[in-house]
DNA sequence: CTGCTTGCAAAACTTTTGCAGACGG
DNA sequence: CCGTCTGCAAAAGTTTTGCAAGCAG
């Protein structure tokens, strides 16, 4: 995680952007609305910080973050979005039973598809794996 | 692919679920509807074979067929779910450019993450992996 | 026959858009 | 100050649901 306001506002400037109260806060957001959240769940920690922050505006953010590669957007299918604030290569673990969803760290990509580049002339901008289950809690239950 | 309707009805009558009509066209037209096709897009193809088939059944089926394995949904975020009959391990690469989904293969899932089940207590059933990036053509476009 | 499935239409959500006003640099 | 960004409200999609009628087994 960028670890203050001012390295985050920075690379926002960086990207030729704006810093807003808004960007900062859904920022923090992102780290502290629970793992993995949802536009939602985005929206109703920021609006704890400033009550008048817009859903609109949270889309439009996540959207633009998105682009600068300051978060990844999952495709977690449950009818919404999903985004994860760690952006390095890594296992979303989650679980069919209880919805968890937890990081699980594995080989580097290079070594998984090497040279995917000039093999398949790809420019890799970002991940996403996935891998559906039944984590250790639900399973112990049954 | 399961090769005949005979193996698809066998599949579904195994899973403890009725054969229908719509049952098959939906597993023919996840296969013929183009590569990894929206909901609509699987609709539009099944309506062709029997057009007064209803969106709802469709989900409904793509539904049930993510349960029982015969198929995979994939998180692609463009509004709209997108499905890979595919169900085996394999790369997803997406172009940011043109929207295009390739299948690319690697190393296989236990050689990424040996002994997940045993390490994290984490039972897989199914995967997703996509990257993003820009394709070959679109990049020899710029 | 029984009860799972379908089709229809409405409802519930999520996400996008257009625009006037606010404000960052 | 200029041009980007926000908030609002409406629009556009996508997905889900409830129910009566239809069919698979």
């Amino acid at each position: 995680m960028l670890s203050s306001r001012d390295e985050i506002a920075e690379t926002i400037r960086k990207s030729g952007h704006r810093v807003t109260p808004q960007r900062i806060i859904v920022y923090e957001a992102l780290w502290r609305a629970g793992s993995h959240p949802s536009v939602s769940d985005i929206h109703e920690y920021a609006s704890k910080i400033d009550p008048s922050i817009s859903l609109a505006t949270v889309y439009k953010i996540l959207q633009l973050f998105t682009e600068i590669g300051l978060v990844r957007e999952m495709g977690f299918r449950d009818g919404s979005a999903r985004y994860d604030p760690d952006v390095n290569f890594h296992i979303n673990l989650i679980c069919n039973e209880c919805g968890k969803i937890e990081d699980y760290d594995c080989i580097s990509f290079e070594e998984i598809a090497p040279n995917l580049n000039q093999r398949a002339g790809f420019q890799v901008q970002s991940h996403n794996f996935e891998v559906r289950g039944i984590c250790s809690q639900c399973r112990d239950i049954r």
